[in-house]
DNA sequence: ATTTAGTGGATAGTTGCGCTATCGGATAGA
DNA sequence: TCTATCCGATAGCGCAACTATCCACTAAAT
């Protein structure tokens, strides 16, 4: 398949086809002469990979780059989580987090085994702190709650790496269920929430029908 | 309070808080002369408050209009979350969408009072469609236990809200617990990953400790 | 063998966003 | 009166993610 081709099929149009190769999000097409390449299944897979790390993820084009590197190497899985778990998260300097939220944090999390430097813990105790400022409230009962429902996921997460067959898929289903998986949890908790509202408030949450 | 001192103890440039009373995030500061204002402890927290939706939130200044304008207005309690939820949520075409997909996503929503265009539910079919697609792999298991986790999310959210003495604190928390609430599940998403990974492989799993 | 459509590679331009910087006229406070 | 500060308006900047042209060249159709 050549570039037109490519670009019909994946929807994608050619000048943004062009300017991943530029980022280095996708290789070259193969049996390149010098003024044409090919394009087979393995390209259009990778597309669609990296379409929907942008589009449905969110990921920046450098994040994208930063996980397609990792899965293209001869990492090892957990160093593939890691470099998942960074690119999903903001960075967070620990030296402008309150130390009572970190404690607040650490104290949801009684009993896992966290090292400090996890993005996620600091991620949440920004959260934690933000909260709190903003609402006056102490809110651990709400954080441990969540915590609860974090390790279900979590569970959840790691059965789904172990049930891939081979290191290359187990390698892809962590960097696509680490993206996908924040946003697929987030959908599930606006849907979640009209559902306890209305069995709650039976008549006050009716969404637009007459 | 003057601007400078404003601008000082808010930790924000003056030409920011400028651009936000701009775009209309920020009222103008009390008795204003022709050019003296007067900034107060409300103005303080409401800046506190876009400073988190634009940071730790992530939201773009336009969806954190969109939501400050909700918690301005008499809009009632249902109102406000549902202006929240979209703000959160990106945009997905019903048309776009896979109905197998759809399908997928309500099977494990089962029992749920959802309304079909709940932008949850759009955002979660998205996600299944992409993520079936790309591992090309039956997840209905993997979504059924995050619906399980979104669940206990949703009530800790309402029961959080319903703790509020009035509806102005009400609402502000629905604001603030819909946006920071996605933070916070992703960070502790990530924790959990971390100690379920060190728990379930003890040796393989330890990171960058000498 | 000669067109001709298509290609790769390079480079420049566009759009949108979140600020940031400067300027001019006015005025509060010493 | 004088100086520091303010308001309001406008213009500019830096980054990110494309998008649009151009050119030399070549595979393939005639």
């Amino acid at each position: 398949m050549r570039m037109a081709e490519f670009s019909h099929t994946s929807g994608v149009p050619v000048a943004t086809i062009k300017y991943y190769q530029r980022e280095r999000l996708l290789p070259a097409g193969q049996n390149a002469t010098p003024n044409q390449a090919d394009y087979g299944a393995t390209h259009l897979d990778r597309l669609r990979l990296i379409r929907t790390l942008l589009e449905v993820g969110g990921l920046s084009v450098a994040a994208t780059r930063r996980v397609l590197e990792a899965l293209d190497s001869d990492a090892t899985l957990p160093e593939v989580f890691e470099v998942a778990q960074h690119v999903v998260s903001a960075e967070v300097d620990p030296n402008l987090l309150d130390p009572a939220s970190l404690a607040r944090i650490d104290s949801v999390m009684a009993g896992w085994h966290v090292s400090p430097e996890n993005p996620g813990r600091l991620a949440a105790a920004r959260v934690a702190q933000s909260f709190e400022a903003v609402s006056q409230a102490d809110a651990r009962g709400w954080f441990g709650r969540y915590a609860e429902a974090a390790l279900i996921i979590a569970e959840a997460d790691l059965d789904e790496i172990d049930a891939r067959p081979d290191r290359e898929a187990k390698t892809e289903t962590v960097v696509v269920g680490t993206v996908l998986g924040d946003v697929l949890i987030s959908g599930l908790r606006r849907a979640a929430q009209e559902h306890v509202t209305s069995t709650r408030y039976p008549s006050s949450e009716s969404r637009h029908h007459p």
